[in-house]
DNA sequence: TAAGAGATTGACTAATCAGTCGGTTTTAAA
DNA sequence: TTTAAAACCGACTGATTAGTCAATCTCTTA
């Protein structure tokens, strides 16, 4: 593993352990054992080091998630199949699931930052076909993305606090339907 | 206006704005108007001062919301109620809604913070009629509790970035309408 | 009015931090 | 083999930080 994705992935456990600014940057490079100056190499400030990680993991759970949808599912089992795959992907994935919601509310996060990742565009767009199909409520595509999106990371830390629950696809079922009933008309 | 609150007034405004470690504690006295000291004659630590201000915060929010539900009305009624008084509370007090989140993604936050507070308490109470009384989806009352939550975190964003729906009490009501039907069997 | 407790000050400090820099090593193409 | 760019090192710095402290002020109440 080159040293700057060690930097990167030593970087995610300890800003989701201990925040963005209660890590130090010395102790990232430190921990990641490479050199100080090797991380203001490949990222020449802090914050540009939290934002790469951002759209990094953003693109990881993007092509995870489309590897997914199979041509000819309908709406429903294609929006099932995003729901299930962003839930087992962020169980999977805790670090980068807490990273993310630090980020997401944090001062650095901004709805065009949003708007400007494919998962989000591609996201909207489905949404925008269920609303011509009459299928989604008529109300703003990305709303109802967003939507979807907080339900899934309730869905998500419920998931963590009761893993008994992580392999019963029964139960994952009925909380799709929570966020199936609230986007649905 | 004592100094105590002048503090906890100032740390808001520059907590949601640049969060919390990009605010130095010498910056809060000194926009506030008071000394260095007497921010850790009240707070011994930064960490206790931003705990006083969630739990201040969360204390507020509580009676407002409490005040506006009254006796015998229905389950939906009650509801609807509280989800309103949250996402107009969180419309007019965007510093603390932003403060809030921060706190609530950071890893300051823990469960056992959330359920200790009066609000969570009373919010799982009512779940846990709606589920007796076959209204709500047979899930963990806290889980509905939650979902609800973040459905009104959304709902609050997106009306702050469509300010000219905050006066639309038909639009509101159907943004209520997603959060009901995401909980209503 | 005396006395004690709490409120208030702001200069101070020891530690920590993000970012720099001069120099060395590695890589890869010419 | 030469050369130049990129990778890499770690000691260093100037600024900033949370928290301290000795001293003064302002109440309250006996």
């Amino acid at each position: 593993m080159d040293k700057r994705t060690k930097l990167m992935h030593t970087a995610k456990r300890l800003f989701s352990e201990h925040g963005f600014y209660g890590t130090a940057t010395a102790r990232i490079a430190k921990e990641a054992g490479v050199s100080n100056g090797i991380l203001f190499h490949y990222f020449p400030t802090k914050d540009d080091l939290i934002k790469a990680m951002y759209f990094d993991i953003k693109d990881r759970i993007f092509h995870y998630s489309l590897g997914q949808v199979y041509k000819g599912a309908t709406l429903k089992e294609s929006i099932y199949t995003l729901w299930l795959a962003a839930v087992e992907w962020n169980l999977e994935n805790p670090e980068d699931f807490d990273f993310m919601l630090q980020f997401e509310n944090s001062p650095y996060y901004s709805i065009e930052i949003e708007k400007s990742h494919k998962y989000v565009q591609m996201s909207v767009e489905l949404a925008e076909k269920g609303i011509e199909q009459n299928v989604f409520k008529h109300l703003t595509p990305l709303l109802l993305f967003q939507m979807m999106s907080s339900l899934v990371d309730i869905t998500v830390k419920f998931l963590r606090i009761n893993p008994e629950l992580q392999s019963d696809i029964e139960y994952k079922n009925r909380l799709f339907e929570i966020a199936w009933d609230a986007i649905k008309k």
